[in-house]
DNA sequence: TAAACTTTTGCAGTTACTGCACGAATCTGC
DNA sequence: GCAGATTCGTGCAGTAACTGCAAAAGTTTA
């Protein structure tokens, strides 16, 4: 699966209690990378910000960098969108809601959870996004990256509600419509997001944005 | 504005009769490298095509070609989105019809239209970028860059449809969702469009997709 | 044809990123 | 608490896209 974690195969977030002297080394040093790049990032901008100087200011060789985050884009921006597993999709492939955009809608503001460190520096992330629209570009970028992926759990959702094996053309199309919308109206309400300063969940904002998205697309 | 065109500065597709011979060479070796670059993207994908490869294919410098296309991508995919001229947006403000989206799918329609070189290149491209899922995503990026302008040039249409001067949060909101949907229709039309190999045009395909996008939205 | 102007090119440099191999740290079983 | 097995960090060399600069070659103009 070309693993992303360069070399420290960390084993994922749910680290309860004791964990060797290894991993929380690893775990401090890629906080404070990911945190003097942010910080690098908010002073100069995305491309005024180099990986050596990164390194250097975090004392580590731009070998070591690549390591861990593999790119420049994953150590400013995180290594979000966080792996949709396959439990993710399973969840929607058995939700028996008939609103399929509700599901997804639901999936999508669960993507928001994540390590202690993340959720600290998510905050962090949010604003300097929102001060730089390049990398709000990147953040569009790897949303899209989900599509196919998504667009399959969504296929066999409608298989299963409607108790059929084999999915006609017309299904599939429906099926990637509805994934389409649903980042087309994640990707709106995140720019508002950013836009004016909101603090509720995306959930609301979510729903209102597909209120208007439905008087939009109606107003013939 | 940073005109794209290097050094070249060659004045607009107008070119109707005689142009020197300095014209005449660089539109031949604009069209020679393009067609080598899109053929060799072809036939090994993006990221197994170097620009020096395609430089040495070409008998021509490196920094020639950087010269011209300034990125290996613009090479490739050509200069599109064909930049949006003042023109293009105060068409679409002018525009009188009540239904702004259906303004919206018409411009887009006509960003087809360009020079003689580019209508037969096109149908290669489309061809290409059918084959290599990596060459889509750059298009869409590209489609995402128009929007600030485009929504700018709904909300003036807003207004003056409405006989007001000054937009209202409403508004803006509505302005930027509208040309969102557009953009989201589009790029799934698009995708259509190469899945199958479709030979109408693009307006009925979008106003398919508009219709199976406003069933997504509201099946509650 | 010569002067004026543009284009092409070579060259050196920057930045992101990769593979390799060696020494150093950590972890394991004893 | 020590030795051996892993795993990490790093230096080094290399690739690929792209940029600036200034000389060389081409085109246009008078």
């Amino acid at each position: 699966m070309t693993a992303d974690t360069p070399s420290p195969s960390r084993p994922g977030p749910s680290a309860g209690a004791a964990m060797g002297l290894r991993e929380r080394k690893q775990r401090a040093l890629r906080e404070r990378v990911e945190t003097i790049a942010v910080n690098l990032v908010d002073e100069r901008g995305y491309d005024g910000v180099s990986v050596d100087l990164i390194c250097e200011r975090a004392e580590i060789s731009q070998r070591t960098f690549f390591n861990y985050f593999g790119t420049k884009e994953k150590a400013v921006l995180g290594n979000e969108p966080p792996e949709v597993t396959e439990e993710h999709l399973a969840r929607i492939v058995a939700d028996d809601r008939a609103d399929t955009l509700a599901v997804l809608f639901d999936f999508l503001a669960t993507l928001d959870t994540l390590t202690e460190h993340e959720r600290s520096m998510r905050v962090r992330r949010r604003e300097v996004i929102m001060r730089h629209p390049e990398l709000m570009r990147m953040i569009f970028a790897r949303v899209d990256a989900l599509q196919e992926v998504l667009s399959a759990a969504v296929l066999q959702r409608m298989l299963r509600l409607r108790g059929l094996t084999e999915a006609t053309p017309e299904m599939r199309e429906e099926a990637r419509m509805t994934i389409n919308m649903s980042a087309c109206i994640l990707k709106f309400t995140s720019e508002q997001w950013a836009r004016e300063q909101i603090a509720e969940g995306i959930l609301p904002g979510l729903q209102r944005a597909r209120d208007l998205a439905a008087r939009v697309l109606g107003a013939r």
